[in-house]
DNA sequence: CAGCATCCTATGGGATACTG
DNA sequence: CAGTATCCCATAGGATGCTG
């Protein structure tokens, strides 16, 4: 009951919201890739290249959903073919120190998860 | 092609492994917990019921999860009605450290965030 | 080039009920 | 008390095709 949509809206806790944001499959490494490797922007098709495996929808979507975050702009280039600009808000530059953070510890620690998994079968 | 079941293993990115791992919905909060609540141990029902809306169902596949990742360690106390121990083992205390600097981030951004996403129309 | 709409499948996760 | 199994729905996300 109380709702049907199964949740709560996480009772309290903004870590849950901000995970609902950040922990699906290309927002993080979107906001990496703007963060290290476009620290001044990317166009859309740049990003698409930077991402092995994304989809346009996919790539489209995350990118909507940081815009309408507050974390990321969107410049549209009144060109012939239109080239659109993503780049980071101070917002989203702020949200990149803690996820570099987090980007460390998984370079550093995922191998031995990865082992105890393989070892406490599957 | 490749693979179908549509993943390709995020090709490289550990960051993607490990938001795989603790950016589902329940995850990160028992983490918390176990390091900041119940830096000994906890049962499964005191976890339970400090975390509001997770079901035994869920609870249960999440620590089997950390336990598995080596993460966790869980006892069982061989008492007439078992008694479960969950505590986090190093790993486990050394992920809570980003994750406590995300949660921050959170708690001071996170309102940031929602008033954009409203005023930006959902 | 960038974006939208449609379709379809796989998965996450809740409810419930049964077991030691 | 803790755990497992079943059922069922909502969502994520990939593929494809059309538009300016």
């Amino acid at each position: 009951m109380t709702d049907r949509r199964g949740d709560l809206f996480s009772v309290e806790c903004p870590t849950r919201h901000l995970l609902d944001r950040i922990g699906d499959k290309w927002t993080s490494m979107t906001v990496k890739l703007l963060a290290e490797r476009y620290p001044d922007s990317a166009r859309f098709s740049e990003l698409q290249r930077a991402m092995p495996g994304v989809s346009h929808k996919m790539l489209s979507q995350t990118l909507q959903r940081l815009t309408a975050d507050g974390l990321v702009t969107r410049r549209v280039e009144d060109s012939v073919p239109p080239a659109v600009h993503y780049a980071l808000t101070a917002l989203g530059r702020s949200l990149d120190e803690p996820l570099a953070i987090l980007r460390e510890w998984a370079e550093t620690h995922m191998s031995e998860i990865e082992r105890h998994r393989a070892s406490a079968g599957r």
